[in-house]
DNA sequence: CATGAATGAGCATTCATTCAT
DNA sequence: TATGAATGAATGCTCATTCAT
């Protein structure tokens, strides 16, 4: 599972001094404690002190380079994106498939660059939390939210004009396709992850929801379909 | 919007019938009040005091029903599935029709009868504090989304022995198959609710949606569709 | 010595139940036990835990009658100032005699009835919280101070209208006619509470100073006096 | 306004003369910054790294000079004093003039060289602080205050001896003849120096406090004063 | 039954103090 | 010497919980 900055669960590797000098990596090494945190206990319930804690450090530390709980809860979910907008842009470039090998594709590469990363859990926090941080939401909103959503528009939008797909309403099908890939996540930080869950491994989960989907877009499948 | 109970407000006069009906009342106004704002703002952001205003009571009598905030929540949860449960069974109940038909169906009923309902909050609520309360979520797991769970594999079976359907590995596509509800009612109760958030109307997304998916799963789309 | 209410050292009477009822009483309480703590040791060396046991309640009782700590400073100061005011109206019904007698009365009851009272305290701790707190230090200049010196200066001007006094810049002279009560109270609630102070007795000082500051006004006081 | 020690800023190179000489000058450099700052918050609103801030140093070099920010400010408050001590001495060697004159010169020299220089807020401070740091006070109080009084009291005297001023009570007059300039210390310090504050120039000032306070001592005014 | 005043443990935040560099 | 990152005790404030009325 990809670690946002290199774990901070290994301790500084062979120097111990406790007092350490890192002033460059403190920020991120916090950022990242502070989300897993939220992800897992939500904003109220986690305690400044434990965020510190994780990330190897104590309490008073965290005002050296956060002005607030709600300071690093901002800054934690906006450091948190970059690498995902980034790693979007990259699936965007992508190019000359047809359409639905391009979908296939899309969710298996989301999956490994994204899904399976601490970051996963972030829709599961922002969901959380979207009336307690109105502002901040918004801004993941439009940041991540609509990005993404265009991005998937594209694709259908391709594959409309490829013949591959059949037409369908652009908006509800968007969302339909994305259905999926949220269900799988807010299972994984949620459910799946009390030992309750039981779902197909994700890959597999995927794969398959893929498939339906595909079938269900695809320009020769309305025959025999009930309205 | 359908309220849980009908509101508190006017006061009767003490000791009239009317009041002591309110006594057997309160239990589930409180739970009521509880379970809407545990869902507006999560378990730990929400004052014990604010579920007691909205009830229309004090502080101190949210003690005479409940032991503790965590007994609220527990008993919150519980309380508002209930009539899930029993609204559920109802549609098993459901039957002859073919399983495309009933799973339209189902989807509108569970729409009317549950998700436009402010119980409709009541995933999300789930999700965020499964961490925070194990037990809780587990009864839920076991009470709520496994049979849920059951019942839409039952229509899967049916449709696959009817010939509707084609063969589709059935873990999967179950959850394929609740991925487009459970998006919904996450947008309804996230992002949705704050202004942000643009999505077709939920009887349109819901329809959509289940085109999608019976076409997805209908027996002859394999057709011309890549592997 | 009078006490702004009746003492809030001696304990609740008779009923000694620790959890008491006192809704009416307790700002007016707690707002006694303010400012002699603000005037014993400032705004920022009194610790709130340490005002709510001096009133006798717990730390959160506070917050019930209060909003922050500024506000209770804000309060006690406004509170403790009420009596001031309509104490120095009284003395402004004074008529009648003439305006050394007046000068000395004044001194002898503003004495009794304020500088021999915790609010004598109170220049002091205005004195010390100017710069902090500039919003408090304005209303108590214009509710206070300048209402006393407007009140100096009458009877000034009375004497000097009487032929009492001779005719000396009223702007400075009521500065100088106040220095000698200003410096009793400071000396009183800063050196002279330590142990260290030795001044004559109050009364004593101010026959004294009284004495010295008529004869300077005196109307025949100029012969043989060097410019 | 005159300053303390002469302004920080200009950084000298390294090792240079210069440099030699800052490093034996910063304890003094730290001492003024310190009262200045304590003088106009309070000890306890001051942070420690404001006054490194004022003093051109960071933080942790403080304690390379002091113990402790007590250690600081009782350091501050005697080695603001030492000039002031100094100034007195000259004073006090002033001869030959009758006593009236001499008050008058007396105050005048007073305010330039200590009055109207950062110093002259020490007054208010040690009010302040009394309760808070009752070894300082007494110290202040052993060498400032009654070395102070003894002075004023020996032109005191010297006028009664002289035949220019009138019998009056010694300790009480002492304080009287402190009081105006007290005041007009406490007065710039405090309510005048937030734009509140409406108070004759101070040398105006003094003069009419001098003029009234010789008139009140001279020999022959007791004629027609009401006892 | 219901109230709401009172409590006190818990957490966010500040700041004097330390110490590795 | 000087620095400033790091610490943690101290304090303001909140809120679940209790209990006298």
């Amino acid at each position: 599972m990809a670690r946002i900055t290199e774990s901070p669960g290994t301790e500084p590797p062979p120097d111990s001094p406790v007092r350490q000098r890192r002033k460059e990596a403190r920020p991120g090494e916090l950022a990242a404690a502070a989300i897993e945190m939220f992800i897992e206990k939500g904003f109220a319930a986690t305690r400044l002190e434990d965020i510190a804690a994780r990330a190897g450090v104590s309490k008073g530390t965290v005002y050296l380079y956060f002005d607030s709980k709600e300071a690093l809860f901002k800054a934690a979910v906006e450091a948190g994106i970059i690498p995902a907008l980034e790693a979007g842009e990259a699936l965007l470039a992508e190019n000359g498939h047809p359409a639905d090998v391009l979908l296939r594709e899309f969710m298996r590469r989301w999956w490994d660059l994204l899904g399976d990363t601490p970051l996963g859990g972030l829709p599961k926090l922002m969901l959380a939390e979207v009336r307690n941080f109105p502002e901040v939401a918004a801004w993941y909103h439009e940041r991540v939210i609509l990005r993404a959503m265009r991005l998937m528009g594209a694709i259908l939008d391709r594959g409309v004009a490829q013949g591959v797909f059949r037409a369908v309403p652009p908006e509800s099908s968007v969302h339909v396709l994305f259905a999926p890939m949220l269900t799988l996540l807010l299972w994984r930080h949620g459910f799946g992850c009390c030992g309750l869950g039981d779902m197909p491994p994700p890959q597999q989960y995927l794969d398959d929801a893929v498939d339906i989907l595909i079938h269900g877009l695809a320009a020769g499948s309305a025959a025999g379909v009930r309205p």
